[in-house]
This record gives C-alpha cells, sequence and structure tokens, in this order.
DNA sequence: TATTGACAATATATGCGTATATGGTCAATT
DNA sequence: AATTGACCATATACGCATATATTGTCAATA
C-alpha cells in the first residue's frame, strides 16, 4: 500500500508541500485536513492513504525538512570545491542548518513550531536532529584537529566540546535577526574569530 | 509618600521579594496581589501605598532584577583585583548576566517569564537591558582594543560587532543547561577560545 | 501618617446546550 | 489499486447565565 512507498513518491512529497504552506501560514491547530487536501489537489480521504493521521503529516513534514537540512549541512562539512578550510566548511554548515529554517521563522507566522523542540508534536525529532547536527560538528573538528588545521589540546577543548559552543553559540546569534542576510553576517564573525583561536 | 520613596525603602524591598517567590513559582497571571501581601507579612492594600497596580510590581521586580545584574557585570568588566585580563573580565561579565538569571529559570516553574523579551509587562525591560548590556560589553572591548588588549581590527570586526557575537553567543550557551555550572563550563571555553581568535 | 477592613467594579472560572467543524473510517466507484 | 463521497463520533466554537475570585479605592482606624 501507498502507506509503505518510498519518500521520493510525487504524490506524498506534493501532500507534505502543501502541509508545509498550510502549516507554517496557519498552524498545526488551525489547519485542517481539509486545508491539506485543497491545497494539494486532492481529496481528504485519500490523505489518509499516504498518512496514518494529521499528527503523522506534521512529524513527517518536520522529519523531511531536518533531514533535508543535515544532509546539506554534512555537504557543506564535506565540501571540497575551492579546498574551504574548516572554518569555511563549519560556515557552510551553520548556514545549512540554522539560516534556512531561520527563512521560514521570519517568514511565516507559524514556521516556528515546526522546529520547537518544546513542540509535542515534533519535540523529539528536532532534539535528534540537533544531536546528529552536534555529532557532524564533532567528527569535523576531530578530523580537522588530527589533520592540523586546528589545535584542539591548545585551546583545552575536546572534540565535542568545540562542537558543542560552536553549534549553541551558533544558535544564539539568531536571536532578533531581521533577515537571513543580517543571520550570516553574523555567523561569519563567529566563525572567523572562533577558529582564529583554535590555531 | 511612600510612593515615591527611595529604592532601599526596606517594606517596599520586603514587597518585591515576596513578589519574586510568587510569581517565579506561580507566575503572574497565578499570583494574587492576596498572595503577595500575605508573604510579605502586610494587608492586601498596604501594597498599594508602595507600587500603584500589580503590573507596576511586576515590572519593578523585573527591572530592579536587570539593574542587578547589569551592576554586576559592570563590576565585572572593571575588575582589577587579580589584574584579569580582558577575556576573564567579559567571561565574569557574562556570568553575571547570564548565569544567575539562569539559576532563577531552571530552578523556579515561572521565572522565565521575569526574563521574556516577549512579555507585554516587561519585554521592553528585557530589551533595554540587553541593549545595555551590550553597550557595555562594546565599550570594554574598544577600551581592550585600544590598550591593545585584542585586536579588532585584525579580526575585521567593530567594537559593536564584537559586542554583539559574545551577546548573542554567550546567550545561546544557555540552552538546555541542566545546571548553572555547565553554562559556566560553556561560558568560560566559549571565551577563552574567542579571545584567543581576537589577538 | 501608615495601615487596614470593607466596598464596588471587574475579571475569571464553571457549567450547559447547541451549532458547527473536523478527524478518521469504510464501502462504493473509477 | 487508487481514489473518493458519505458517514459517525468527537472536538471545537459560541452564547449565556451563575458563582467565585481579584483588583483597585476609600473612609475608618490605630
Amino acid at each position: 500500500m501507498s502507506y509503505m512507498n518510498r519518500v521520493e513518491d510525487p504524490k506524498r512529497n506534493a501532500i507534505l508541500v502543501s502541509a508545509f504552506t498550510q502549516f507554517s501560514g496557519y498552524g498545526f491547530r488551525r489547519t485542517s485536513m481539509e486545508d491539506i487536501a485543497t491545497a494539494a489537489g486532492v481529496s481528504r480521504a485519500s490523505l489518509y492513504s499516504y498518512f496514518g493521521n494529521k499528527e503523522e503529516i506534521f512529524r513527517c513534514l518536520s522529519a523531511s525538512i531536518h533531514e533535508q537540512a543535515l544532509a546539506d549541512a554534512e555537504a557543506a562539512l564535506r565540501a571540497t570545491s575551492g579546498k574551504p578550510d574548516i572554518a569555511r566548511r563549519v560556515e557552510g554548515a551553520l548556514v545549512a542548518r540554522f539560516a534556512r529554517l531561520q527563512e521560514v521563522v521570519t517568514q511565516s507566522p507559524h514556521g516556528r513550531e515546526i522546529y520547537d523542540e518544546d513542540n509535542r508534536l515534533c519535540g523529539d525529532l528536532v532534539l535528534e536532529s540537533s544531536a546528529r547536527f552536534r555529532a557532524l560538528l564533532a567528527s569535523a573538528m576531530r578530523a580537522a584537529d588530527r589533520a592540523r588545521e586546528i589545535n584542539l589540546k591548545g585551546a583545552g577543548l575536546s572534540a565535542p566540546a568545540a562542537a558543542e559552543v560552536i553549534q549553541l553559540g551558533a544558535s544564539g546569534l539568531k536571536q532578533g535577526a531581521p533577515d537571513v542576510a543580517t543571520l550570516k553576517t553574523r555567523l561569519r564573525r563567529f566563525v572567523r574569530v572562533f577558529f582564529a583561536g583554535l590555531r
């Protein structure tokens, strides 16, 4: 049954896209299955061929967004074109992880709740995504340390500790950012100085 | 009239102390003037000799806490005993500004709302305090730059830009901190590396 | 003169019935 | 096999009335 279809199912994806616009515009509560179905151009009943219920749509949407952000972040950390140094790669990962989401949050009324770690429906997904991102960062820091790109020992930091400070510090830079450009500027400044301190 | 008494008025202060315990324990809405009066050992009516109304108590409480934190932060930035370098002084300021408040937030159910910048009652005070703290940081950074303790130009940063990144980055370190000790550790790591990058 | 009990106006909580909206299911249809 | 209209149970929105709680004021008091 479609329920088990692979992620690339175009119809299932169309539903998620419609759900995203509705949820981010009106929030979970104020969005009805009818709204999602209409936006996706299908009947309400057929939504249940692809998802178990409304909450599952929300969770799958949240999971899908986080997966995309994580994949982009991982790609940034692995990037080789232009031979970016560790600071550039981490900056790219932070942009992938934070700047993208920030855009949704600042430009849609209820975009925030999709990424809210206190949200009953997807809080666990947000936390898991956050933990995985930190692990990616830690791994990249460890590799850079081995490659002598940075000197963790000299700074008295373990790779996980450095990753934690980078992730949380970068997260704080979102506060009060009027637009994505501002956030990117802050991220660049933060990363530049921080990695200069890890030489 | 007492209404205009100076801040040191012990009775007025006792009311603020009681209000703090009640507000941080039950929140503004669920705290009644009766609760505050009882906790302060006075009649409800006499509260109105010291404050115009319930909202004013809340605002004065918020303002008082922020003033204290700012005063402590400023003292840390001016500290001379032990000849602390700029990194140590900033670390002290961040602890004064964030770690103190964090303790209240983590240990009381509704402590957060007193520092919530989205709070209708005190949001303006929180933002103002935040701006003043950033100004203090910027001033200290500027002074350290002139004294050649740090090299802002080399990092491509203005003093306000550096202060912004420090304040917001440090603020992010609060996330998910189970206790104040954890936050302090993160702050120390952050400040150490960041200022090493400003050499 | 600082403090307070008592008072009036307002705000909040609760219950109830009804109308509407929504979620989830399933047999019928294409 | 995918899709859907129709169905039912539940949830939410609304109006309204009543009871209780709370706020802010003021004249009386100690």
